[in-house]
DNA sequence: CGATATTCACTAATATATTAGTAATATAGT
DNA sequence: ACTATATTACTAATATATTAGTGAATATCG
């Protein structure tokens, strides 16, 4: 009915990340669902493939899962043999989290798949446009988490 | 360990795009949090805001939240009374979704927050760059969801 | 050294997401 | 009319997200 509401000058920003973040995604889900894995473990596969063995408060931080969903998370991951989980001996509270030959090996498989995947996606939208693309939202990253409102951790 | 790992020429697109995403929006969690809406509420507030009624199927679509989140949602916001839902008189399958006075009080008052909240977005990352950043959204968008891979539906 | 505060992974409860599937209604083609 | 198919909102089961809070371990400070 009213499609000037008058109430927000701004359009929905946070939409539309969301949606723009969907569009790519969408191309990459078959694959993993091919490959039997979630996307939070694909990340976290990722991450740590990029990486190294990382701490679950670092794996939050980095692939955005809160630590309570990490729980779970890890949990399942390493009940399928994705992941190892390994106290560290000077802190009792802190964990070692790393990847199995069998994720390594998953990865592999995946690899070829998921890269074919961003060269469909960059003949779309063009190279060029695909490298400022980047460097904007490093750039929006950058500036967000220079200066964070409240205690937010993010960094 | 090994931070070339050889496998991925390409940045984790879909995480980039997350991590963006997070940055902005805790910058406006605090608000919703301060007027107990959860996120995917109000998403579909303000949808409706700027468009007018809608049926569950165009809310889904629009704001990225599937058919069975979806039940679950607008039944939540229906008991707290924030929309209301009525069959279709001419297809007995079909739903309009609309706002209430309440909903239609409660963006009132939070909307002055939000609108100042994108301002000081505005002013940390220039508002030649928003402008910019929104455009580069759009095509991207636009450009993915031109050649859909299957049948993804997305508009 | 000892009391306090902080950090860390985790649990509990509820909300939402995902995947598969269902019943009711509507439409298309015969 | 009639069968087959499509569409719509929904349910069920499991995974993940969110918010609050816990116990164990460590760090900090008096």
């Amino acid at each position: 009915m009213n499609s000037e509401s008058g109430e927000f000058r701004h359009r929905n920003l946070p939409l539309l990340l969301l949606q723009a973040r969907e569009h790519v995604i969408a191309r990459f889900r078959p694959i993993l669902n091919a490959h039997g894995i979630t996307e939070q473990q694909w990340r976290i596969v990722r991450a740590l493939l990029d990486t190294g063995p990382l701490e679950p408060r670092e794996i939050g931080l980095l692939c955005r899962i809160s630590s309570p969903s990490l729980a779970g998370v890890l949990s399942r991951m390493e009940e399928i043999g994705l992941i190892k989980r390994k106290r560290l001996d000077h802190d009792q509270r802190r964990l070692h989290v790393s990847l199995t030959p069998r994720s390594r090996a998953l990865s592999a498989r995946m690899a070829p798949q998921i890269e074919a995947t961003y060269r469909d996606i960059e003949a779309l939208i063009g190279a060029q446009f695909s490298t400022r693309f980047y460097e904007a939202l490093d750039e929006l990253i950058g500036a967000l988490q220079a200066r964070e409102p409240a205690a937010i951790a993010s960094e």
